[in-house]
DNA sequence: AGCCTTGGTGCAACCGATTGCACACGGAAA
DNA sequence: TTTCCGTGTGCAATCGGTTGCACCAAGGCT
């Protein structure tokens, strides 16, 4: 039994025409076939075994309902929570999902666009973007609707899910103040990504709203959001300045600045507090419990999942922009400001202490 | 320019008949046609940015160049690099990965399986493996290729990719031996997960080689890999036995037995020694740092795919079974057995202490 | 009663590549 | 020169649904 049954299979078996056991079998078109007809035929398809070729149909219809999603690594906490949800609610609407790692690298993206165009994917989402637009005006030219997620371009005419990196940002930052820090560094993200970019300006403003000036503030920006350059980077901090806290652009980054500082024999959450940012999974295992921004990740997958499946039911594009409000967990890598910090010869004009 | 370019466009434009183009551009039957011609075709291909249709091929060859896999729960970090390696083997090879999360739910399973197949899907790796047995019929009645990944079923035919679990579990009661460890309780796995099963296995022949007998071996099962189901198997422990040190079958079990250890007032590492098993993502880096078993799980998507495209290529089955060596990684969470340790009442006949 | 809808079904082309088979052509062997 | 053979290309069927169009029958209208 069992060697792929066809719909003339299942026609022979009902008596009818195979395109009636299409439009029977459908559920779009079963409108347009006699009720009886059409119970006679599920009967048969049910009897018979039929299983539906999305491959068939595919080819046919030019909709495969299979979305490509992109990410860098996925191993990086942050990305199988937003596949974890966009291919639940795929999966609900009766679609697939393909999935591939570009490790930031552009050809290899373009090349796994063209290599999901060829399987007819339905849409594309894009978690990295490394490339800038290239890969945008490839989806383009490929005539593949695209939604970004977590990261913004600047030219991007597509719909996006972000995050509200610069209200998190400017979050944590409150947080420290109301701590009473008045010295605060910032370890930004690497250049070129956009989160890095609007935490970094989130940070500024908040600082500015505050009161305290732009100019030298302590910035250090890491190579890439890796523990390594975290480390790096707060090496770089240490050596240039004395801040009592430190809002750091990202949780993996935060990993290796807490090994600079364990290194320059400081106390986090004591000597200097730490904020992270994305809440990534067991932050709040580590010690001391990291004090970050949390992602609604999860929201972020479901999101770009119903913005592409809405294209596709209505075949214009919907180029919007949903932005998710983040939100501060306070653990405890961030404490009051130490009464006793030494005075500061780098005091910032116009600051409070 | 681009609505989709046909190989009946490339031979138009190359003078010649959509079967020559179609031998031309096929790595394996370019020795068909002559080297002139096919360089004139090859041309004109690029030249009209011609693009392979995986769902036209597909369809007549009845291979699609898709590899689904099914993960319980990508959220569960050991499946990312799974996944990954997994992914990255077959991109190398022209394939695409299908990526589905089956909720351990049987029926989801199932209703995945078949959706692959409409996708045709050339194989599926199982990491889940949830249904016992059904999911495999499934697969052999859809004449799918499988590999299970990380468990095993006892009346599977087909090829496996597993680590050796209960030598894992046995370097792991061998290290608390040679600290001095005498009374040991094992938290097991799942009832039904051979994961689960080896480890026990491996647990209580580790202390059986030790010479310590079996019938009075602390041992209580958690009714899930989770945080919650930790503690909660700890807490059992705890009111039940006196054990100077724990096997654990799994790291994220050990998370809630940290919580049950702290809430008991019980310092890991100093009272009471801890091993996880899995070594997965930030376990050193919870306080304490965590003793645990390593497990190869990027070369085990990476053997998955290889067997599968093995497969493919060889079209006959392949029944192989590849297991992995663990490693052990020694870090805080385990320490010398406390000198000062209270006679034991239920002290094991034939015990060293 | 005759004409026009309308709904339901059959017919056949089509999506884009693959492949068994036929055939033409040129060179080698008889 | 004829026969045979091998190589390279064309031809057409095929994979499994989908869909525009034709057609037929039944019912409503004037």
């Amino acid at each position: 039994m069992s060697f792929r049954v066809t719909i003339a299979d299942v026609a022979r078996a009902a008596g009818v025409h195979p395109s009636t056991v299409s439009r029977a079998l459908n559920p779009d078109t079963r409108g347009l076939v006699t009720q009886a007809v059409a119970t006679r035929i599920a009967e048969a398809a049910e009897r018979l075994g039929w299983r539906p070729s999305a491959v068939a149909a595919g080819l046919r219809t030019r909709r495969s309902r299979t979305i490509g999603i992109l990410v860098p690594d996925l191993v990086n906490p942050v990305f199988p929570p937003i596949v974890r949800a966009a291919e639940a609610r795929l999966a609900e609407a009766g679609y697939v999902a393909i999935l591939a790692n570009t490790d930031t690298d552009a050809a290899r993206e373009a090349l796994l666009i063209e290599r999901m165009s060829g399987h007819l994917v339905d849409g594309i989402m894009l978690a990295s973007a490394a490339s800038g637009s290239r890969s945008l005006d490839l989806c383009a030219s490929l005539r593949i609707p695209v939604v970004l997620i977590n990261r913004r371009l600047p030219e991007a005419r597509v719909p996006v899910v972000v995050n509200d990196d610069r209200r998190g940002m400017a979050m944590a930052v409150n947080h420290l103040l109301a701590l009473g820090h008045r010295r605060i560094g910032h370890i930004a993200g690497p250049p070129g990504v956009s989160t890095a970019a609007d935490r970094q300006v989130g940070f500024l403003a908040a600082l500015a709203a505050a009161g305290l000036a732009n100019d030298l503030v302590p910035v250090v920006a890491a190579h890439a959001y890796t523990v390594a350059a975290g480390r790096q980077a707060m090496e770089q901090l240490l050596a240039a300045h004395r801040c009592s806290a430190v809002a750091v652009a990202n949780d993996m980054l935060c990993l290796g600045v807490y090994d600079a500082l364990a290194a320059a024999g400081l106390r986090v959450g004591a000597d200097i507090s730490v904020t992270g940012f994305n809440d990534m999974p067991f932050v709040e295992r580590i010690s001391p419990p990291l004090t970050t921004i949390r992602i609604q990740h999860a929201e972020m997958g479901r999101q770009a999942a119903e913005i592409l499946l809405g294209e596709m039911a209505s075949s214009r594009p919907a180029p919007r922009e949903v932005t998710l409000e983040p939100q501060l967990v306070v653990r405890s890598s961030s404490a009051p400001a130490p009464t006793t910090w030494p005075a500061d010869p780098l005091s910032v004009p116009g600051g409070f202490d």
